[in-house]
DNA sequence: CGATTCTTTTAACATAAGATAAATAATCAA
DNA sequence: TTGATTATTTATCTTATGTTAAAAGAATCG
């Protein structure tokens, strides 16, 4: 838990008694390699925080397999589109290697917004981050060819293509398996 | 400003005094067809609530205008990749129609979130959903082709082809203008 | 109104990426 | 270790989209 404060630390302080009430609504949770930490059609309602390990969150479009985003350890990782809106999401996360997270009950979270404006404070930034990644990541989806794409991914995050599986690293990138098969055999 | 007003009930309801608030840190600006409202490489320290108009942010890649997202009426505009960071904005906003806006100071906004957490509770739903927004574009942006896009956009949001020029909506959509052509052009 | 400028379409050609199938390579379980 | 499964690469062919240039059509303004 002590890695989760941590985290929260650069986005906001909040006092000893509103850690302990978060810490109140949190469970830790482990996960073997490929498990499911929720399925599709579930309504999000909770929060992951990574100590250990990775997540993707997917989709299927038409039956394939589509990988919306990736997190790492000390992350966090939602299905923001169900949770902030309360309807099932179309979404899983699934764990691409053992893994342990934090289980944050997103319900009683919520309700600790009342009681401690820091927390509602804490999270508010959390999320305005994430939503400055996710702007930035559809400017780099228009308009990139898909190997600007691939190497702009080695670039920023070589970790992804050192620990994910390429299949997934394709669909997040937008392109087919093969496709990312060839961009990367031309040298 | 009633207008604005009537737009945050959809959000969260406050009290007369935090409305009072808003009201003093706001102006009413208004634009001519085709004016910037924000110019690029300046940092984003306002949140715009479009009255009546609408508005585009834009940016160049490699000297091509790329347009990011549209705003119409009863809707908020910013930059959030600079307002959340601080960092000054590549992107600018662009006026497409005789338009006019409320100008909320975001750097006063913040302070009053100390004042009245309704208030910051009031924006963090708003951003929860423009970012909800974002995550469901990417969804669009990946594994569909240019013609589906197109006809998403005209199914969910006819206005925006009605309204703007194609030009701009192209490069939304990913795609050069000759092949918004195109796709249009085969019924 | 006519001239200029801006926007959209059309055409011709080049190329990146999709689809399908098959061959390797890597991983994993017995 | 071996066989079976899964992941990755390679090959071939097809197609959607980019590029460039030019023509046609609208909008704007003096």
């Amino acid at each position: 838990m002590q890695q989760l404060f941590q985290y929260f630390k650069k986005f906001n302080t909040v006092p000893p008694e509103a850690e302990a009430a978060i810490a109140s609504i949190c469970a830790i949770v482990n996960l073997e390699k490929n498990e499911e930490l929720q399925p599709i059609g579930h309504t999000c309602k909770t929060i992951y925080f990574i100590n250990k390990g990775l997540a993707r969150i997917y989709y299927y479009k038409d039956g394939i397999d589509i990988t919306e985003s990736f997190a790492f350890e000390n992350s966090i990782i939602a299905r923001v589109e169900s949770l902030f809106t309360g309807k099932p999401s179309r979404k899983a996360i699934q764990v691409l290697e053992p893994t342990e997270v934090v289980a944050i009950n997103a319900g009683q979270l919520f309700k600790l917004y009342d009681r401690f404006p820091e927390i509602e404070r804490l999270f508010r930034k959390i999320f305005e981050a994430a939503y400055v990644e996710t702007v930035n990541r559809i400017e780099g989806m228009q308009f990139h060819t898909a190997e600007e794409r691939y190497r702009a991914l080695l670039n920023e995050a070589p970790n992804i293509l050192m620990r994910v599986p390429l299949k997934y690293v394709a669909s997040y990138l937008g392109i087919t398996q093969v496709s990312l098969s060839r961009i990367r055999s031309q040298r």
